[in-house]
DNA sequence: TGACATTAGTTGCTGCGTGTTACTTATTCC
DNA sequence: GGAATAAGTAACACGCAGCAACTAATGTCA
């Protein structure tokens, strides 16, 4: 929790914006300060130390147990921030929605929020761009899954960085060529329709690589 | 050029990895500072004012032109800066090689800088990282070229950030079939050899995108 | 209980993109 | 004129992606 109400004006800030997949949609996790105001998880940076693994220590203590990924996102320095600290760099996390969502906290829709303040909504934004950026050189949409998962789950979580439908038999094919998922013998069922055999992120094969050139842009 | 010597300790600065392309190799700009040092280019950030706006301002100071394409790098700090700045936000640009060498610096290749502090040679290190996860989304190798290239150029830019060769034939095929370059009718001779035609970046189609998922994830 | 809806998972076809190999064209150097 | 060098092209094979249609396993409801 930790936000000091010192006014260290000039300071900068480490801000949380921790994200997990609810129902096809981007969460992330606001929590309350202790002026009772929403705001996204912060802590004041502190001269000479690292900034990840301070934003790292920050997860584990909200969480309680540490999150499964996490990559820096774009500093910002415009805006209003609950501290009006100078600067902040924010951290962009992801983990399972299944874990216990810690007390004093709540996930919100990303394109949902609750008010916050203008540069804390800034970082909250820019998240899902930060995620998007990694997902081709990390395996962000498993972290955003509990440790088993179903493919469909997989999929969608794909579907929600990459926004836009992908095509079931494709996905499973390109899937199983990378050698990335290992099936487990569990089977889960959701209610209606055929239960769904479980699998666990497995990376085998390092692929010691050769993909061809993305000439397709994405942004011109 | 800008780099009041007045340490303000727990200030931030806003540090510049600008990026060309020379012989295969990436180069990074370094400046001569006001106490005869050989650092980065960098200015302190003032409160409020918008980061990217003042490291593009900074990047037309020295260049005197503004700079094809930037973005955001990661904030560090850690580890020794010029200025004893609590804090850095590196910004790394990338231009053509062939405009002219700003007065009082030089390009070194980035594997072969010349002494800076710990602080700022992380932050050059890691330009060819932020590099990479950019381009896919945005045409960085094209901005490390002149506007008027040849394709063997171009294809040594996209070899320079993939870090690994790629096969002429392929490469082409795939270039045309994104709509991405267009021919013009000079050419160049460049020594030996048949003489190269010159393209002009130039992104007609928007593809509004099916692209297939990447499973091949290079971090694991 | 049996038809229907729903979701998971698979298979075969087709076509495009990529890797590979080999070839042609245009220039400089000797 | 011939060798060397680099640019550019053509043809083929194969793998992978999109598509459609199918099977399998469950719940729902009349």
């Amino acid at each position: 929790m930790s936000s000091p109400k010192s006014r260290r004006r000039g300071g900068a800030t480490i801000d949380l914006v921790l994200c997990s997949a609810r129902a096809g949609r981007l969460h992330v996790l606001v929590v309350r300060s202790a002026a009772g105001k929403l705001v996204l998880p912060f802590v004041w940076s502190v001269d000479g130390e690292a900034l990840e693994q301070t934003a790292r220590d920050l997860a584990k203590d909200i969480t309680g147990h540490g999150i499964p990924w996490m990559a820096p996102g774009v500093a910002i320095a415009s805006k209003k921030h609950p501290t009006d600290a100078a600067l902040s760099v924010p951290f962009v996390g992801v983990m399972s929605a299944t874990m216990p969502t810690p007390g004093g906290s709540a996930w919100y829709p990303v394109d949902a929020l609750p008010t916050l303040t203008a540069r804390q909504k800034a970082m909250a934004d820019g998240a899902l761009e930060t995620l998007r950026l990694h997902m081709d050189v990390s395996p962000v949409a498993f972290r955003l899954l509990p440790p088993v998962f179903t493919l469909s789950e997989l999929q969608q979580a794909y579907e929600l960085l990459l926004g836009r439908p992908l095509h079931k038999a494709s996905f499973r094919r390109a899937l199983q060529a990378a050698y990335l998922a290992e099936p487990t013998d569990e089977w889960r069922s959701e209610g209606r329709g055929r239960p769904a055999q479980l699998f666990r992120f497995s990376p085998r094969k390092r692929r010691g690589g050769h993909r061809s050139v993305r000439f397709d842009l994405i942004g011109h």
